[in-house]
Order: structure tokens, then sequence, then C-alpha cells
DNA sequence: TAAGTTTGTCTAGTGAATAAACAAAGATGA
DNA sequence: TCATCTTTGTTTATTCACTAGACAAACTTA
């Protein structure tokens, strides 16, 4: 979280006491207010009075007693993950996957709803649907579903606005203000590849790390900037359009209207284009690998191309942001094995000394979910947020 | 400034909001503890102590009042610029450029030292010497010189070791441990595009920005990114090398290894190359840009191919940042007028138009200045920071 | 069984902010 | 000119969150 100028008074100063007490029960639960105490540098009061808050607004639990140190037996504390539900859908171009997630974004159910129109009324019944499926299917909870978040492949704005989805043939959808209209919850709009770089740095590979790149390679090329741990967007929400970066000055158009851009040489689409120049008849990723597997030496050296594509572009990366991790993720990343390998060693070969030293380069932990659980993230952070926002506002 | 996790208590209260106070006065000076309390929303009796505070730390000045606006007049606050000074220096390929300046950032004196031998041991006295200079000549001050800080063309770990600097042919000098031992006092060391980035959006065409990327194109090209308002500097200190993100896969082989690097297109150093292969005799920017002026359309074209490389650079930046403003820094800036069309002309026909529309491409306004400027600002911002701590430390 | 340890609550005290009263200094208008 | 209104800045009483330390409960260890 970042803090612009602001006043701070003791209002701020409980809001963000409590924050640190929930989030050190979230990160280390199963823990006793007396480790809370020691790991915060609280007062062993101060967190007794924040934790019965917290009790008291069902955000947590009391789990019996823990193992005795040599004293008395502590009192553990852990999340109450069913408070609430989260509605989380990742928006694909075939497809829309919806999941309900508790509070500590485990899916309680999937739900994946195929289509060949993509028509927006087609898909917008489809997407209306599995959100009242969810609502029905819901356990009962304190605090119900506390929003619902969509991860969409194309420009968003921070309004929440669709500007532009290109795989799906759409222009300026007001998707946050439609959902906002119909359902009167908390809604999350966010760029497929940014909910999947934070669902992979709150849920998947990248915990540990403050400073990672997660690239969507599917049909094009989309980039999530996880920057000192918090999503990049930029001016307005159109960071990481890295798939049109030239790495071919004046090489072919794009359809963006940009010459040379990463994507025409290293996303499925080029993969599958190439495949068919190479005489596959109707490709997929999965028949190539399954191809690589029965040593069809021209797929090998298929995803050794594009492994060697990927590389270029990745070690650009390496060298803007510095990052601690680069996570290859979307249909692509299925492909690992014949991708990673070409991926380092151009790395290896081209990339400057002291950044390539540091970077890690992985394949999304949470395989086809790394959308819709940093989706979930989002939802599930705010919903704290504005949980404690509002109890303050009524304190006072 | 971020905040991690910590503890909140009324000692951090008075910090942050004693912080706010003197942030306002800086940027409004001069201001009463009336507006002063109304733009931060303290409360007056709350101004008032943290303003008495100020003063008797000699940070800010009553300086008579003010216009009455229909009652009693104001007593205006002002920044006590002279309470310290900085020392900031550039550390350049062929000349060191030394500055004095006060703690709002105005330079009071100004040295240049040439150099041929970029030796080490031979550059070092001139440094020390320069030092040593202005802080004999430094005017005497409650604070005395708060900090010295030296932006460096090369690669520098968060620790101020400076790994790699290829045009100086330096690698592995500990400066700031150095300068530490040498002179006892606050020591920063930073990447002379970072530095040029901070002084620009500190106190040139930057300051109303928080998303800002500065290309310093110089023999090579480096860039400072300021995202969210804050310089991002990558896990250990190596983003911004954008200099080597390929544009040509496979292109030229750059000395850093990487092909195709964009500084290879871009650069002074591409710049005078290719003017030598035209014809040009011992070629400079300064006579290339006379060449133009008297209508030698060699000369022109040439800077139109630089700026069109440029621009290839700066619509990838475009795409991966989506930032408001680009700014154009270091010795090729003098030649904006001929190559800032050709850079304008290849962003308008090739980024993006959702991103195209936000981004405004500038000339550093502080010319030369921008390094020494920015490091004066970090030396500045470290010496209210610390200054704070410590009283708050004493207090205690 | 006694002594020591750990947990969690309670109480008194501290410090920073706020609201409101107040004094000082000027503007305004009959 | 003088009474009234405005604005500025200080002072005072109050509130609130945190801290230190006392304390009770519960457990271990010898």
């Amino acid at each position: 979280m970042k803090n612009v100028s602001q006043t701070w008074n003791q209002h701020v100063v409980k809001k963000e006491n409590k924050a640190l007490v929930l989030d050190t029960i979230i990160k280390r639960a199963p823990i006793s207010r007396a480790t809370i105490a020691q790991i915060t540098g609280l007062n062993k009061g101060t967190v007794s009075s924040l934790v019965s808050e917290l009790l008291d607004e069902k955000l947590i639990n009391e789990s019996g007693t823990g193992e005795s140190s040599g004293g008395r037996r502590p009192v553990m504390l852990l999340l109450n993950e069913k408070a609430g539900y989260t509605i989380s859908i990742d928006l694909g171009v075939t497809q829309i996957l919806a999941v309900l997630t508790d509070l500590r974004g485990t899916i309680i159910i999937e739900k994946v709803q195929q289509f060949e129109n993509d028509n927006l009324d087609v898909v917008q019944t489809h997407l209306y649907n599995l959100i009242d499926y969810m609502i029905t299917h819901a356990p009962t909870s304190e605090y119900g579903i506390v929003g619902i978040g969509v991860g969409v492949p194309g420009v968003i704005t921070t309004e929440g606005e669709i500007l532009l989805a290109p795989n799906l043939g759409w222009k300026k959808v007001p998707l946050k203000q439609m959902l906002v209209d119909r359902y009167k919850l908390p809604i999350i709009i966010e760029n497929e590849a940014n909910a999947g770089a934070y669902g992979e740095k709150m849920y998947g590979v990248g915990q540990l790390s403050n400073e990672l790149i997660y690239a969507s390679v599917s049909i094009g090329i989309g980039v999530g900037l996880i920057l000192d741990g918090n999503l990049y967007k930029g001016l307005r929400g159109f960071s990481g359009e890295i798939g049109h970066m030239t790495i071919e000055k004046d090489g072919r158009v794009c359809r963006c209207g940009n010459k040379g851009c990463w994507e025409l040489y290293a996303s499925e689409k080029a993969l599958l284009e190439q495949a068919k120049e190479l005489g596959f008849t109707h490709p997929t990723i999965t028949s190539l690998i399954e191809a690589c597997e029965s040593g069809n030496e021209k797929a090998i050296r298929l995803f050794e191309k594009i492994g060697d594509y990927l590389g270029v572009g990745i070690t650009n990366i390496i060298h803007i942001f510095n990052p601690e991790q680069v996570i290859i993720g979307n249909s692509m990343q299925i492909a690992d094995a014949y991708i990673i390998p070409a991926i380092k060693k151009r790395i290896e070969q081209n990339a400057i000394g002291f950044n390539k030293d540091d970077v890690h380069i992985h394949v999304a932990k949470l395989k086809h979910h790394s959308t819709v659980l940093g989706i979930a993230a989002f939802t599930i952070e705010n919903f704290y947020l504005t949980n404690r926002e509002s109890i303050i506002a009524t304190t006072e």
C-alpha cells in the first residue's frame, strides 16, 4: 500500500495497526496474541484489544489452545476465511472461467463456459449466468459475496472500462458500470496479465518476491508488472503492452500499427502460424507438444525458435526492470519443457551479467488459475480495506 | 515515500505530520499557519506547535506579515534554505561538474574540472579537490554540509559501489565507502540517468508528473524511471539499462554481449560514427548542429535517422510504462530541434493510440544540470528525513 | 507441591491531535 | 471615529490510542 501525503491521527494509527494484526494472522496462522505482539512490536494489550475487535467482526476465529512453551498455553487465532466469498472470473477468448473463492483465495466452486460467438450480448449472458450461479450456490456467510472481479484480455482503463479487447473484437465496453448496476457490489475489472501477475505474487511462485514480471503468452503477449510489491499500471492503466515492444525495427507490421512487435515472433499465434508453414495441419499447442514428445524434430525446433524469441523480449525486460523473477503464464506455459531451455540460453548469452545473475525464470505455479486468483486477491484486499474504512467511519 | 508494514504510534504520527507541514511550506512558501491548516486538514493548534518546532530547528523562517484577507494579517513562513548545503557532483567521462547547492536546490557555487586521463587515482584526486573546495567555500550555516552525492555513468549497487563504469573503464569501485571514510558525511552514489530523472522530476520539466521516464542520451543511453513519483531501481539497483534493449534481433553485437542494442543505433556514439562514414571529419554534436544550421542536408538527415531510432526505443518505453512524460537529457538534448520531430513522427506512426495520447515528449529543462540537481534532491531529502528521525530519537 | 514461565487482561499514565474559547490585529461601514 | 465583523494564531480542556507494568490464570518443571 502506498501512502500519499495525508494527515495522521490516532484513527489512522488504529486502522493501520489493525490491518497489521490481521495481516500477521493471515500470513502466520495459527498464531497467538503473544506472538503477534512479539512480531509486530505492538504492546500485548494493544494486540488484545485489536484482536477482540477482529473477533467481533467475525474476520478471525479462536481455535482451541496451542502447545505450551513452558507456561500457560496460548489461544491460537485463525483467519475466518469463510466470512465472505469472492466471485472471480477469467474472461478468455473462447471460454469464461468462473470461480467462487473464500477469503483465503481457496477455490470453492469452479465452472467453465465455452463460447464460439464472441458477440458482446452472447458473452454477457454467459457471464451473468455464471455470476448468478455463483451467487446462488455460495455458502451463507457473515459478509456474503464481498465482490466480483473480471480479468479481461484487453486494454482496461483505471475506471474499469474495456477500451479494446482485440481478440474478442470489443471496443469501449463499460463492463464495471454494467456489473455495478446489475449487482450493486464492489466490482474489479483488470487486465488479464495484470491479474495473473498479482495471482502469482499472492498465491503462486512469486510469494517471496517483490520485483516480478509476469508474461502472459497466449494468442498475444501481455505483461503484468509487480514493482516494489505492487501492481504497476502506469498513468492510465495501460502499462505492460510489452507484446508491442519492437524487437525488429521496421519488421513485420503488427495490427497495432507498430512494426516488429515482440508478439509477432513469440506468441501462440506465431507458433501456430509457423507450424502451419511447416506442414502441421490444424496445429494446437497441445498437438505440437505431443509431436515433440514423439520426437518430431520440426516441432522441437519450432518451440526452440519461439523460446528464443521469448528470450529476446525477456532479456529486454531484465535490462529494463532488473526483476527478481520472470514468470511465464497463460496458454504457452504448458510447453515449458521445450521453450524454457531456449529462453534461458538466450538470456545466458545476451543479458548483462549484473542483471542476469539475479533473475529467476519460472512457469506460473497456479497454471490456468493465475488470472482468476489474482482477481480474487484484488477483491479480497479491497474487502479488508473498505471493511476497515467503514468500521472507522461508523465509529467516528 | 513507501510505508512497509510497521507499527504506528503517536511518535510516527507526529513525525509524519511534521514532514507534511514542512513539505507544504517548501511547496507553497510563503504561506501562513492558517493556510497550512486548511491545506493539510490539520488543526490550527497542531500546525502552530509543529511550526514552532521547525522554527526552533532553524529549518524554516518567519518573514514579516502578508496581506490581510479581511482580518488579522498572517505571519508568512518560508523555508530556511540556507540552513545547510549539499555538495553535488556529476562525474562525467571527460569532466567533473561539482556544485554547492542550498536546501532548495539552488546552485551557489559551480565548478568544472576537465580530465583526459580517466585513471581512478587521477579522477579521485580531482574529485577530492573539488569537494574540499566546496567545503571550504560553503557559507557557514546551522547544519553545514548536509551530505555529498555523486552521479556516475555506470552500474551502481544499492550499497553505493560502482560495479562497472564502461566509459571510464572502472570496475568495482567502492566510491561510497571511500567518501564516507574521508568525509564522515551522508553520501549518496547514484546512476547518472537515475539522478537526472529525479532532477527533472523535482526541479525541471517533470514537476507535475508522477510517471516519467528520463532518457539520458550521450555516448550510451541510460534511463531513469520515475514510477508513482518515486525512482524505481529494481531488485539490486540495475533497472533502466534500456540502452541495452534489443531493437534489432540478432543485430550488431554490442560490447555488453547482447545484440541489436538500442544505443548502437540511437546514441551520440552512433551519431558520430555515422557522421564519420558520411565524411565529416572529427564530428561533434555541436559541429553537426552547426552543419544543420547552415543547411547541410547530410547532417539534417543523419539527425533524423538518429531521432527515428530514438523514437523506436521511446515507443517501446511508451508501450511498457504508459508514462506521462518522456524526457530527453544529457548531451544529445542540444540537438532537440533536429531529433524531436523525428522522434514524434515515429511515435505518431507506431505507438498504440491509448498510450500515445497521454504522453508528452520533452527536453530536459535543467540542461546539463539535471543529474547534479537530482543528486542534490536526494541529499536534501535524505537530510530532512534523517534530521526528523534523530529529533524523534533524542526526544524519546 | 512449590517455584518459575507464559499468556492474556486490566489499569494508570503518556502524548499527540482536536475542538473550542480567546486574544490580537486588521477590515468595514454607518 | 467607533463598533462590529474577520482572520490569524495561541491556549486550554478533552479525547483516544498506545505503552508499561501489575496481575490472574494456566501450564511446566524439579
